[in-house]
DNA sequence: CGAGACTTTGAGGTGACTCAAATACTGTGG
DNA sequence: CCACAGTATTTGAGTCACCTCAAAGTCTCG
């Protein structure tokens, strides 16, 4: 269940695919795997970062908090993403296992190794920074000036990219990651997914509200809008 | 006037700062000097980035909009500040001049050129990205959870510690830009520096509203609540 | 000094939030 | 396989922070 592909799955080759598992350079790096239930926390924000992760199975939410619990989700993280990664000493965010969640580790240390003599890893750090630089900008938009109905389509917009069943939208994350996500309350969500539902654009499967059948895909795009 | 040393001012000195400029590798980058009138764009969203730029002196405004006109600004770039680095082809923000503004710009080519023989210039590109990101991310919890007060409160915490002139904070934006950064309304902004100024954390000065007074740093630093 | 741009302030509106309750779903144990 | 407890979701009613619209005040610059 779950399964998905990201769009970011086949960009990096360098670093958790096939050149580093599978070939020499797999000597070189310490590589596990690692499970995580429901629910628990991967890393925290504000320490160290000696480990990158990969998402094998499951999905992760990485977000921060304010002092009096508002929580901003940054980024959701299914299957064959890659998170923890940073260029600083520190984590910038807690990790958590959104479900039963299995991952692949590396040594940060190792790949930093592995980056200095090979130039296609060095590459792809900073190709994936880039790729989250991008995320992120485009989230402020999204964040700072969009409506309520906006946001949603475009969650629902890009949870659709990034899944590879074709057919079913099956979300992993309750409505308040979802809402942490989007700058909203649950019941805001719950309201704009019930609007979309009454405008024919999107339905809901059999007997769970986290599978979404995408009716529409042209009619929710319009509530999308292009910046 | 509104003369300031960024925080990141001399974090990059391999790629804009002396050993560009004024040592041998200066010969293998094309640089020179640019000056744009207040208001004028310096590049759009989706143009080539052929270039990158760093502010010589004025200030600039990195934006994107929505199809019907609601903006959102990513960042304002001041003295010494870099801006415009791409790692893919094309901008992602429209760059516009905020006041008169001089800008020092180099062949993109001619940079990725550098990074490739120099190791400190690559990791400084790196270094900017991640810099670029973490502002980003730190601003979406801005975006998505903190009250309007909390978001005045964080900017003026920002510009103040950006700006090198110790007593008088000379914001260089008018409100429209700051509510745009802060996904709020010109009036909205306008009222919480009024409320502000009536707890007596901040001051006016003299002739002008540009020009901010931080009379309790203490105070305001207790309307931004940690992360 | 005067025109135009910017800022402040007020009054009223509204989209999203809060609080509350009903409904639906999930997983567990009998 | 069903009952039940706990969790998640939906929906409704009322509130509020921020927005919109409007007008007055302030600043800039020719």
């Amino acid at each position: 269940m779950f399964a998905r592909i990201s769009d970011r799955s086949t960009e990096f080759p360098g670093i958790f695919g096939e050149s580093l598992i599978q070939n020499d350079l797999s000597r070189r790096v310490s590589l596990n795997e690692f499970s995580y239930k429901k629910g628990t926390e991967i890393f925290g924000e504000k320490e160290p970062a000696d480990y990158v992760y990969q998402v094998v199975s499951g999905a992760v939410r990485s977000y921060k908090l304010l002092s009096d619990g508002r929580r901003q989700i940054g980024a959701f993280h299914l299957t064959n993403d890659i998170f923890g990664l940073e260029i600083g000493s520190d984590h910038r965010f807690t990790a958590e296992a959104i479900i039963d969640t299995t991952v692949r580790l590396m040594k940060r240390r190792s790949l930093e190794l592995v980056a200095e003599s090979d130039v296609t890893v060095a590459r792809n750090l900073l190709s994936m920074t880039t790729s989250n630089l991008r995320h992120a900008e485009d989230h402020m938009l999204l964040l700072g000036r969009k409506t309520s109905l906006e946001r949603v389509a475009a969650f629902l917009i890009e949870m659709d990219r990034r899944s590879t069943a074709a057919g079913v939208l099956a979300l992993p994350m309750c409505r308040r990651d979802i809402a942490d996500y989007l700058g909203l309350t649950l019941e805001t969500v719950s309201r704009a997914l019930s609007r979309l539902h009454d405008l024919d654009i999107l339905g809901f499967i059999g007997n769970t509200q986290r599978q979404i059948v995408l009716l529409d895909r042209k009619k929710l795009a319009s509530f999308d809008l292009q910046n």
